[in-house]
DNA sequence: GTGAAAGCGCTAACAC
DNA sequence: GTGTTAGCGCTTTCAC
């Protein structure tokens, strides 16, 4: 048997004593519009069948000069936030036979720039990407060439393309704004990275939302920012060593969230009674949690569902759409890491 | 300017007087094999960098009859297990300039079978799927041609393939005994489906647990293996409303454990004063819920390493390793969520 | 040392 | 109604 070769147009032609281009236009759905005998075209389906036919799509993309396919770069495939990201993309891309090719950066500038490199030389259709570092330049390279391309999660503001964020800022500001209505005065922030939009505008909101309360902001009490593992339990050690710790702690990731507790726990502290904890993004464990925890939820689910209509919409249509954006909003949802204080 | 259009060997060959045929030797490496003179590979590499030149692998891919492409399916990616083997299954792809087409299965044969269509049509060069449902015949013709093909985390006795599991029995096993030992002697197991190789070795390792220490299976504490959302909350609450309910539980996934959680919570009740619980899969929050879980970990991250690479060496050797195997063991991780009993 | 030619599987323009 | 032809971008055999 041809135990490793798959069915061609050419031996379906063969076996059936038609050209290529017959069984190609049978195949397409074209029978009608081209006028192919009722018989030959069952013949054709027939032969198809029993050969178990599978289109070579390699051929067809050489061809057409389309994959239907997009490459989608996170940062991170086994954080659940871009793994919900990455799963609602795939259902919608699935609905219209696109595929997707899955790289991980790695939260690496250089990863995610051998990343673009290879998705382009697989020539995919279009580019969805949770950027990572400032290396817009290579971003920037690609947007203006023909690869359609929506950033996700973060985006740059130098940078024309299609996007889809949550509405960071807003979260923020009503996190804070819970806060201070439960009597805080001394909250603290700990900060992911600060070259990132997603964690400029949280701090924004951070400090905007002290500036309506009036309440003075304490810059000692911004700490974070660096991007090791550590990140949040180096920030969480400085701001419980504090002389007067604060009563409030603004986490503004998940995983900065968990080396909070921890570092709480090793203190023999405990949520809410010592102190005070909110944190950006709603996960399962969330309710059961030793104090279950008031989390800013975004919506990956909708962002990558938007996300991939924004890049369908450049892909169908050929024409860049001019710094198409779309923010997202956030809920905060209330549990028990809130203390209020007198 | 060209904005849409890619740099090809034939532009390249144009620009500097050459033919494609000598381009593509030199891009390949192969100049000194093929005795290019210093000169034109100097000019060549020259041109391509200048004109951004990047392989069309589509091209390639349909010359070569390979992809340098894998196919990964999984049912459920914002399942943290499945991300974890995808990622892990991305970092050593790339390692060897391998990309990856994820499919989503969401635990519908339906979607796997259809993922798998698309996948061939795709001429993957192998593909590595978390089988779902008991549609093997669909595995078995892929195996049979030449598509090679790694399960992954379930297996079925019936097909001969390669696949990489955990030693769920000895999971179980170990779990059942860990209360054993604890004093507990009324032992119930929640399932998953009944129909997988998962399923069934955790039972089975359930059950011999309980005659290794001559303790009597009581059938009824046996409950769930439905596949809705709803199975752990109802096996748990069969559970809690008998009228003396079992002092422990296993649970089979991380998910059935939350919702066991979520029961025992709603009852009122307490881990582990009133019921205790060990659950397969471990997760970063098992030490900071309200009780910590003792839980069963699996080793997914190594799963996938191991998956790709039984397929890589089916892919480059082309015979088929016969029914390769790799079986991980489990680890007992011992938190507070199992009380001892007097 | 390098070029010409063929062909991977497919589709589309043009033929008749 | 259907066949012929050309070509997408690439590699490789055979020439010289």
């Amino acid at each position: 048997m041809d135990k490793s070769n798959h069915a061609t147009l050419k031996s379906i032609a063969d076996l059936v004593s038609v050209s290529a281009a017959t069984v190609s236009r049978v195949l397409n759905g074209h029978a009608t519009r081209d006028r192919i005998s009722n018989e030959t075209e069952e013949t054709i389906r027939r032969a198809a069948e029993q050969l178990h036919y599978t289109p070579n799509q390699i051929g067809r993309g050489l061809r057409m000069k389309k994959t239907t396919t997009v490459g989608l770069v996170v940062p991170g495939i086994s954080n659940t936030f871009y793994a919900s990201v990455a799963s609602s993309i795939e259902m919608e891309a699935r609905k219209l036979r696109y595929s997707i090719m899955l790289c991980d950066s790695l939260e690496s500038a250089e990863l995610q720039s051998e990343s673009l490199q290879l998705l382009q030389g697989r020539r995919v259709d279009g580019l969805i990407i949770c950027p990572v570092g400032e290396d817009v330049k290579n971003l920037a390279r690609l947007s203006k060439s023909s690869t359609p391309l929506v950033t996700v999660d973060r985006h740059f503001q130098q940078l024309e393309c299609a996007y889809v964020v949550s509405d960071n800022y807003r979260g923020a500001m009503e996190a804070v704004s819970h806060f201070v209505e439960n009597g805080h005065r001394s909250i603290a922030c700990i900060q992911e990275p600060t070259n990132t939009s997603v964690n400029i505008e949280r701090v924004r909101g951070y400090r905007d939302a002290h500036k309506r309360h009036n309440v003075p902001i304490d810059e000692s009490l911004i700490v974070g920012g660096s991007s090791g593992q550590e990140n949040g339990c180096n920030g969480a050690n400085i701001l419980l060593n504090r002389e007067t710790p604060p009563t409030a702690i603004l986490a503004t990731s998940a995983s900065i969230s968990l080396q909070v507790m921890c570092a709480i726990s090793e203190k023999g502290l405990n949520i809410p009674g010592d102190i005070s904890l909110i944190a950006f993004d709603e996960h399962p464990y969330s309710d059961y949690l030793s104090t279950p925890m008031t989390t800013i939820a975004e919506q990956p689910a909708e962002m990558g569902r938007v996300a991939f209509r924004l890049l369908i919409e450049q892909i169908e249509s050929k024409n860049t759409l001019d710094d198409k954006g779309v923010v997202l909003p956030t809920k905060l949802i209330k549990r028990r890491s809130v203390k209020k204080l007198p």
